[in-house]
DNA sequence: AAGAGGATGAACT
DNA sequence: GTTCATCCTCTTG
C-alpha cells in the first residue's frame, strides 16, 4: 500500500490536484468493512475567489473551518438533509482549497457497498455521484477532518501507479451553481474519458 | 428518454 | 425562514 504523501496535497494548484486525483484509489475501512474504488470524477473548489465554494472570500464558520486546514484531511458535509459528500482538503494551512469526489469505480468490498445502498445491483448507479459514493463507502459527516495520509481514521487515498494522461481527461462546468453566476462556467469538473462509473455530464464537455 | 417533485436537516442570514 | 456541490420515484412521451 502506497499512501499519498503530504507533498501531494499541500501544493497550491487545486485544479491540478483535482486532475491528478483521477486514477487514485480511495479506501474506507469501518468496522472491518473494507471498501475501495478508483476515483474517476472530481470537481475543484477554490475558497478565496470561488463563489461556489462554501468558504468563498475566506469565510470561516464552524462548517468551513476544516477547509482551512493543511492539505491531506477530509471535508465531509451533509447536503439536502440526506447525503454526506466527501471532499479532499488541499493546499497549505489557511488556504481553503478542496476537491469534491464525484465518481468512483468500485474495486473491493462490492458486497458492503451493495448492502449500504439497499441491495442495489452492481451497475454505475451504485457509486456514480457524490451522494451515492459517500453512501456506498459508509462515509459520514463525523469523518470530517480525518487524516487521509494514514489508515487510522478509516479513510485514506493510495497511489496505485495508474497515471491518467491529460488526453484521457475531459473537463466541463460544475453543477448546482444557481447562485454562483460566472463561477458556474469555470471548467473545473474532471472525468476520465469514456469511463462508465461517472455521473452524467450536464453540459458540453471538452478535451484538455 | 427526460422532466417534475418530494424527502429531509444543517448551516447560515 | 431560506438555501443548498443530491438522489429517487413517478410521471409523460
Amino acid at each position: 500500500m502506497a499512501l499519498l504523501k503530504k507533498s501531494f496535497y499541500t501544493r497550491k494548484d487545486v485544479v491540478q490536484i483535482s486532475k491528478e486525483l483521477l486514477g487514485k484509489k480511495l479506501v474506507t475501512n469501518f468496522n472491518k468493512k473494507l471498501t475501495s474504488g478508483i476515483i474517476v470524477e472530481t470537481e475543484a473548489y477554490r475558497g478565496p475567489d470561488d463563489k461556489a465554494c462554501h468558504a468563498f472570500n475566506n469565510r470561516r464558520t464552524p462548517r468551513t473551518e476544516v477547509m482551512f486546514h493543511e492539505g491531506g484531511v477530509a471535508y465531509v458535509y451533509t447536503i439536502y438533509g440526506m447525503y454526506d459528500l466527501f471532499n479532499v482538503v488541499t493546499g497549505e494551512e489557511n488556504m481553503a482549497h478542496v476537491v469534491l469526489i464525484r465518481g468512483l469505480e468500485p474495486l473491493e468490498g462490492l458486497d458492503f457497498m451493495q448492502l449500504r445502498r439497499g441491495g442495489m445491483d452492481i451497475k454505475p448507479l451504485l457509486t456514480a455521484g457524490p451522494g451515492r459514493l459517500g453512501m456506498a463507502l459508509g462515509i459520514k459527516k463525523s469523518h470530517s477532518g480525518v487524516n487521509l495520509m494514514d489508515n487510522k481514521g478509516g479513510v485514506w487515498i493510495e497511489e496505485i501507479g495508474n497515471k491518467i494522461k491529460d488526453t484521457d481527461i475531459v473537463a466541463g462546468p460544475r453543477v448546482g451553481m444557481s447562485t454562483a453566476e460566472e463561477c458556474s462556467n469555470w471548467p473545473w469538473r474532471f472525468r476520465i474519458k469514456g469511463n462508465k462509473w461517472t455521473s452524467k455530464p450536464n453540459h458540453v464537455e471538452y478535451d484538455l
